[in-house]
Order: C-alpha cells, then structure tokens, then sequence
DNA sequence: GGCAGGATCACCCGGTGGGGGGATGTCCAG
DNA sequence: CTGGACATCCCCCCACCGGGTGATCCTGCC
C-alpha cells in the first residue's frame, strides 16, 4: 500500500484555472474543508508549472481549457519534473479524445465541470492516495478505449473456416497456387475458395479483400 | 449527472469470492458499515451470477480467480442481462492482461486485496455513483495502455508523393486502369509507379504493398 | 553544364487472377 | 428418404497484372 498520511494534517492544494469565477468558486468550495488546504491559485498553465515547482503542493486541481498553456502540456511538465505530485483534471471537456490526452499526460482523475464539492474531495482523497477516479461521464469513453477488440460481437463473417485460411494466406501475400501448396490443394480449388471470399465480401479483388480483412482484424 | 441514492438507504451488495476465510472477513467488514447491506455471498462466479440475478444488489463485490467461472466472465454476463448494477473487482492480480480484461468486462472499480476498509467503501461509493476507481498499484498499467500510440514517427517511406498516391488507390482496391483515370495517366504510366511501389517496398505484388501500407499506417 | 532522379509515356509477353461453368460429398430438415 | 444448403473440388477462357526495356521531359544539385 502506499504511505497514507495521517488524515489529520491537511493536504496542500494547488488550483490552476482560467476563469476568475470558477477559480474563486474553487477556492472558496475547497477553504473550509479542513482536510485542504489550497495554497495558491494560478490563471494558466505556465503559472500553474511555475507555482507547483515553488510550493510543491501535494496535489493540482487542473483546468484543461486554458490561454498560453493548457492543462494537459502543464500536467505534462509538473509530473516530468515532480512526479510526485498528484494532478486531478476538472474540466467540462468530455471528448474522447481530450479525456485520453489528459490521463495520458499523467493526470491521476478526471472530475468534470459541475460535479458536486464532495465527488470532487474524493476524487482528491482518492488522487492523493494514488488511485484514479474517473467521473461518470467519461468512464465509458475510456473504457471503450481500453476495449479496441470486442467491436462486432457479429464477425459477419460468413466465411468457412477454410476460405478464412485461404483468406489469411493472401493476406500474408501468396499467389493462388503457392496457397495451394501450403494447403495441398490445386490451384482451381484455390481460385474457387478465392471467389467464395469475394462474393462473400462484396468485394472485386483479392487486394480489397486482404484490406477488408486487415481493416476489421480478422487477420495480422 | 446521474441519480445518486439517497445516501441514507442502504446499497445492497454481494459478496463473489471462492476463498471461505477471505469471503468471511469481506462479510464482517462491510457487516459494520451503516451506508452498505451485504445481502448475500457467492462462492463462483456461477453462483455469483445467479444470485445477482435472483436479488439484484445494487453492486457486487467480485473476485477474479474463482473455480468454475471467472470474475471476468461472470462480470460480462452480470453486466449484459443487468447492466445497472455496478461490479467492483476485488482481488490479488494486478498483470496488465488480467486488469484491462476486467475493466474491459464493464468493471466499475479495481481493488487490490490488502486494501484498507476504508479504500474499499471509497471504491464502492464511486462505482455507486458510475465512476471508475483504479487501485493505486494498477494504475499506471492502465495509464500504460491507455498510451500505446506513440509508435515510430520515421516513415521510412522512399515513396515519392506520386508513388504514396497510387498506393492510396491501390489500397482503396483499384485496378491500374481506374487508377490511371483518377489520376489522369496512361495506364502504362500507373504500372510504371506501381513497379516502384513494388521495388521501393521489396514485394512482389499489389497485395503485399496494399498490406504493408495498411500495417504501416501509411494509409487508413 | 552535366547528372541524378522524379514524372510521364510506350511496347511486349508470360503468368496469374477472376468470371463462367460443373462436379462431388456431407449434413440437416422436411 | 429425399431435397436443399454448404463445403469442397475441378476445368476453361481472357482481361489484367507484373517483369523487362526504353524513351522524353523537367527539376534540383554538384
């Protein structure tokens, strides 16, 4: 397990956020919790990575959307160079994409915009005793991100086990009676279970079926 | 955000675990805790399902090694009939496969055994709420994976644009004719790069070249 | 100014690929 | 048991692919 710090010394907290409402909402939401202790508030990333290296705060509460540097770069920065502190993305941004960045970037959860103050202390809680927590809205996203595989439960095949080896064979690039070869049949019954795939694929040629093949990873 | 319970009633939980010493512990552990009703423990992964099924707890706490039936399969089959209850993995195994197959099952949470209480009622209120809690030692495995893009960034191409183009197309499942009419060529002009294609790559015919530019990347 | 290399064309020709058939055998359902 | 669906095998034919060889422009580099 890791070090858990005694709960009764507060955790210093650094906020980094552009927007003057919210960083003060932030600051006040966090103030009378006795279990923090926000140390400072910065406007952009490059304050942000300039402050954490001065206070070395325990944990940041970053924004992503911000002028000059955004939060991903800053989180990149703070933990390349102090890796121990904790960073917990709160953000409104939901796309995939921004979301895999973030925790890419070495980010330890990820609280969206309007989520209550006390889903966000356990987020904290939980960042600072080096666990993650995803917010409910994105834990799908990346769930679907980690789960690349499963993505026709229906192969739509249609495809003898016979021709998928056929198929498989012209992926790795060999002519009709090569596969043969390989397979102990003649060059015809090759050519026949080459037509089978292409009828079965829709397809005109061997090239777009290999692609096809490749594309929906019925084959490497 | 989503419907959160009233924190006053009880969540209904089930215990999925085979070892007796260790279910029992589980058992007395949450018994105290006034925000939990454990109302039942299942030794397998089939008993697990059955009874999820016949009591459908809000959240089930389940173990990954199980004789019979796994925790990760018995996860997708709870998470495909009854996909609103919550299943957090509770176990020792923390090998990157064994971790993204859980969380890829539909896991909501990922405990370490060795945890405290404490972490684990934290672990269960956050799935309870549709978010993710990741065990501190795991959670750099999933991080790992979640980042498996940043491959080699040298093309190593030796294909003029010219040539990239046709192998586009040839991907894209033309034969040299079309292709010399999308790109206003003679025919002859077409087999003339598709040759080069074919030399610059050290393959022997289309197919191949299709292939290794999809695998490549250099064309999607 | 030469020279290399890319882009554009042309011809020949052997082998292959893909479209048309047709032929077995098995297995399951009506 | 009979018929159809399916996998498996075989043959012919011709358009096309791919190898070999060569030509003409243009651009950039030494």
């Amino acid at each position: 397990m890791s070090q858990k710090p005694s709960p009764k010394e507060p955790l210093n907290i650094l906020i980094v956020e552009d927007d003057p409402m919210m960083r003060l909402g932030l600051t006040h939401s966090l103030a009378p919790k006795p279990t923090v202790n926000v140390i400072g508030a910065a406007a952009d990333g490059y304050e942000g990575v300039a402050m954490a290296q001065a206070h070395q705060p325990a944990l940041v509460l970053m924004d992503v959307g911000m002028p000059r540097l955004d939060g991903i770069a800053a989180t990149q920065q703070i933990k390349h160079t102090l890796p121990h502190i904790r960073v917990v993305m709160f953000t409104s941004h939901t796309e995939q994409t921004e979301v895999v960045a973030a925790l890419s970037s070495g980010a330890d959860g990820y609280c969206i915009k309007g989520t209550s103050i006390d889903t966000l202390m356990q987020a904290i809680t939980i960042a600072t005793t080096g666990g993650i927590y995803l917010d409910p809205h994105i834990a799908q996203q990346v769930m679907a991100c980690l789960t690349p595989q499963p993505q026709d439960s229906i192969p739509e095949h249609n495809l003898s086990a016979r021709e998928l080896e056929v198929l498989k064979l012209i992926v790795e690039g060999y002519s009709n009676p090569e596969i043969g070869e390989q397979l102990f049949l003649s060059t015809n019954t090759v050519k026949t279970y080459v037509k089978g795939i292409m009828n079965k694929l829709v397809v005109n040629d061997r090239v777009q079926a290999a692609v096809l093949a490749l594309r929906k990873g019925w084959v490497h």
